[in-house]
DNA sequence: TCATGTGAAGCAGTTCACAGCG
DNA sequence: CGCTGTGAACTGCTTCACATGA
């Protein structure tokens, strides 16, 4: 009952806000809650959240809700992250020791296991539990540390090098903060976030309706 | 012939990359493109760009394709990048410096004016361009500097206090870091950039098959 | 009785295919 | 002729509304 190749990106997004708002409601001690609560005191959609749980199962109580300890553990092993995922990072610039640092104590499942650069200026340096190590080190470091998720931030001219040695190392998945078009070499699961994308949709909406509307006058 | 309200983000993202895209172009000298050709060198949909730009208006030749630096002027105009965006950031910690470091170089339109944070340790360090300052100067910060972006980069458990703060302030778009729910302040966009959930997305495809799948069988 | 789980309806975003124009 | 601009078809996601079952 698990058709996880057919499932959409954003289902699987919200079913991280599901199983971040169940861990709160777990802390403050709720034991049940229902889908009009959870949407209710969240803004979600409590019609959306059963869609979602429905794609892998029946996990409520008809007529009560769901139990929020055993729905959190639910969701846990759906995402894979009842499993841990070594992680390493490409480009210890600015971003990626600011990202290591972060990862160290917002990590979950994910633990950073080595952090590599090509300025030799940078090898040696230790940034949180990592020691940075030069590139050309990277395939036996994923090797020697089991990484199976690669963080990009390297410069933009950089980016598909690095990204096609982390697929060449055996990484199976990336998390890329370099802009533009990269190519995902096969079998791996590319993931972009663009600061200047997101920073150029805020732009959009905040001139929206000022330099041109003909109906506002 | 601008429907700014009505127009997808998604729409807005792609624009963003068409432009990208174009500049890379019109670098390279190529002075016209066709929607095909387009589609072909960076793979995107012709159907998708010509459906993206006829929101806003007829920019191409019939028979011939777009001029590329014209429809990149276009579209800068469209995104509102003809203007500057002043910038404050709320949090200096690591994440907070890394983007202050990062928008010294690439920020395009959007210009770091100013950096608070609460940890009076923190406070009066220079990075990059800007002196942090302490979070109680907020408000005089953005009147004097005449912010309209925020960046929130501060621990979760902070985040919606600042981000009130922010709107309160006068900041109109605000691009967060901090994960959890957040309520946006009347008046005030918000873009959450959540590392976690990126994550894991990134997890739940990797694991996709290997716990449990009866078709493999 | 009450909230889940779910077909059906509705809406949005994408792709198709061609009329229209340079 | 060739490519744009666009209605129409299609696909996928969300919301609705109710039958089902604890």
């Amino acid at each position: 009952m698990a058709p996880a190749g057919g499932v959409s990106p954003l289902t699987v997004n919200r079913l991280s806000i599901y199983l971040r708002v169940l861990r709160q409601l777990a802390e403050q001690g709720e034991e049940r809650i229902s889908s009009q609560q959870l949407a209710s005191r969240y803004d979600l959609s409590a019609a959306q959240i059963r869609k979602d749980l429905a794609q892998f199962g029946e996990f409520g109580i008809r007529g009560v809700g769901y139990d929020v300890r055993q729905l959190a553990a639910r969701l846990e092993e759906l995402l894979g992250l009842d499993r841990r995922y070594p992680l390493v990072i490409v480009g210890m610039g600015n971003l990626g020791r600011a990202l290591a640092h972060y990862l160290e104590f917002n990590s979950g499942s994910f633990e950073v296991v080595a952090g590599v650069d090509n300025d030799p200026r940078g090898v040696g340096r230790a940034v949180g539990r990592v020691t940075v190590r030069p590139s050309a080190e990277l395939a036996e470091l994923v090797r020697s540390t089991g990484a199976v998720v690669g963080v990009l931030t390297v410069p933009p001219e950089a980016a598909q090098e690095n990204l096609d040695a982390l697929a060449a190392a055996g990484v199976r998945a990336v998390l890329n903060f370099a802009p533009g078009r990269l190519r995902a070499p096969r079998g791996v699961r590319l993931k972009n976030v663009d600061l200047r994308i997101h920073l150029e949709e805020l732009a959009f909406y905040l001139g929206a309706g000022e330099a041109e509307k003909p109906q506002r006058r």
